[in-house]
RNA sequence: UCCUCCAUAGCUCAGCUGGUUAGAGCAUCUGACUGUUAAUCAGAGGGUCCUUGGUUCAAGUCCAAGUGGAGGAGCCA
């Protein structure tokens, strides 16, 4: 132990502005860059910017200097001064300085330049020392932040979900398998199948595509409760706007009906966004200025309309647009694109809309987060309420610009009858989910939730455009290296 | 999974209708300068032009397949 170690260490942060000037501090971080043998920008993760440690060349050992590059982890000493140059309230005036862990410059990958974000990617272990990444995964930590405080706030309780489950009625996609079963010896059984009943569980297993019918369990006598968890789907998508592991918040609420619902999901977003805003302002500012040069040479049509502050205020200030599925598509069909023939899907009663119909009703139409009700039966899951016209459910969609859906949501059938209907319907054998139905046979009360996708909320409030930028370690086909 | 586009130095890219020894900026190294702000200036080193096969007197350039990446679609959150 040095002496300098002694010492407890400042983070960054608090030492940009000059409430602790004549202080001696010590400091720890990663060196940005070293200019003119004398200053040295030095970041620590505690905030965007970077503290200037102004090194006296000639009091400082010729082996330190010479490791003072990119990337270096360094440990300084010296009294916090205000700054003789411009750019910067303080600096610290070193008068000891250790290097902890040199980076090599010939094959540290990351410089103070621009990189782009694909080849970041592929350094998915070193891109949090980028400007960006840094910034998004403070935000990142900023939303999960206020997702929980907007809950506890409003009297839910967070429930554990599985993230191994043996249901695998929950519809939501193609589930990953969970074995402990010798693959490469198999055992099977009289009828030459996989004989699961020698596995782990035995039974079969996955991994979780969603905890929303455990929590509806935890509704039907907690209140009212939320599920933030890992969720896996094995589909085969790749796009800039899924991953094959994500990240869900799930309320779920009892006593309540779809407007209830609704009004949930408005409020939740409109209060993480303005956490956000107030909490992360700096990083946000970042951020938004990011997009701005990313943008420069798009296209202006291809261009956001707003810079990224003022479009997420936009939405903490404005109520939510809300239409029926109906609704949309006489919309749709009455719309400009519709009778240029610009749309590639038809627009029918019945069928999903599309990406580019969403697109269309928020963007152009509302030019806001839209929510879209009532969709028809046929198109949605089996656990939806039927509404009385005996054709649509009670599901709610948000949808926002840039994104599309954020948030998934419906009133869930209590109706015993009619959800075992809905299950033959669905083809989904009543023994497979015996202890759903259960909550229906026994004090069942109406009920409802949504979904709502963390990394594409985190996405809509950094302005990032691929989901595998605002999630630290991306799970997509064919890449899990890190 | 489908459609479109892309792959050249560590990074970001240029390289025209195929034709000498494949270039630039940044980074790196060496030196100069020393209150800089992605410092500046001078010099140097650095390439299996993604892989395989084909066309051609000649392929970074054309063709085919593969691999990887991006954008869009489907599925969804």
């Amino acid at each position: 132990m040095t002496d300098s170690q002694t010492q407890a260490r400042t983070r960054i942060s608090l030492l940009l502005n000059t409430t602790h000037v004549g202080q001696t501090v010590r400091v720890c971080g990663w060196v940005r860059t070293f200019r003119n043998d004398r200053f040295l920008a030095l970041n620590d993760g505690s905030t965007l910017n970077n503290l200037q440690l102004v090194v006296d060349k000639d009091a400082t050992a010729p082996e330190v200097l010479k490791q003072l590059h990119t990337g270096a982890a360094v440990e300084a000493v010296g009294e916090l001064i205000e700054s003789q140059g411009g750019g910067q309230a303080t600096e610290l005036k070193v008068e000891a300085l250790t290097v902890l862990g040199s980076a090599d410059p010939e094959e540290f990958p990351i410089q103070m330049k621009r990189h782009s974000l694909e080849f970041l990617r592929e350094k998915a272990h070193l891109r949090f020392r980028t400007n960006t990444f840094a910034a998004v995964f403070r935000v990142r930590h900023t939303l999960q932040y206020a997702v929980h405080s907007f809950f506890h706030e409003r009297g839910f309780y967070q429930l554990h979900t599985p993230i191994i489950t043996g249901s695998d009625a929950e519809g939501a996609g193609e589930m990953f398998r969970v074995t402990t079963l010798d693959l490469d010896n198999v055992p099977k059984n009289d009828q030459g199948a996989v004989d699961v009943e020698q596995d782990f569980f035995g039974k079969e297993s996955n991994l979780t595509v969603s905890g929303q019918l455990e929590a509806e369990l935890g509704a039907m006598a907690l209140g009212q409760v939320y599920t933030f968890g890992p969720t896996f789907r094995a589909e085969n998508s790749n796009t800039s706007r899924h991953l094959a592991e994500f990240w869900m918040i799930e309320p779920e609420i009892a006593f309540a009906d779809l407007k209830d619902d609704m009004a949930l999901a408005e409020d939740c977003l409109k209060y993480v966004l303005s956490y956000a805003l107030e909490h992360s302002a700096e990083d946000l500012a970042f951020l938004e200025k990011r997009e701005l040069d990313a943008e420069k040479n798009l296209p202006q049509a291809e261009r956001h309309e707003q810079p990224l502050r003022q479009r997420l205020q936009g939405v903490v200030d404005a109520p939510f647009a809300h239409i029926t599925y109906s609704e949309a598509i006489d919309l749709l069909r009455n719309s400009k694109p519709y009778k240029k023939k610009k749309f590639k899907f038809p627009v029918e009663w019945g069928i999903d809309l599309q990406s580019e119909h969403e697109r269309w009703l928020v963007e152009k139409h509302v030019g806001g987060p839209v929510i879209v009700t009532d969709y028809p039966a046929g198109i949605k899951a089996f656990y939806m309420r039927a509404n009385d016209d005996g054709k649509t459910v009670a599901a709610m969609d948000v949808l926002v610009p840039g994104i599309g859906e954020i948030i998934g949501g419906s009133q869930r059938e209590e109706r015993l009858d009619v959800l075992k209907k809905k299950c033959a319907d669905f083809n989904i054998p009543e023994e497979h989910v015996w202890w759903y139905l259960e909550t229906r046979k026994f004090g069942t009360a109406p009920h409802c939730g949504f979904g709502m996708g963390f990394e594409r909320l985190v996405m809509y409030v950094t302005g990032m455009s691929n989901i595998r930028d605002v999630i630290p370690f991306p799970r997509t086909p064919l890449n899990a290296e890190f």
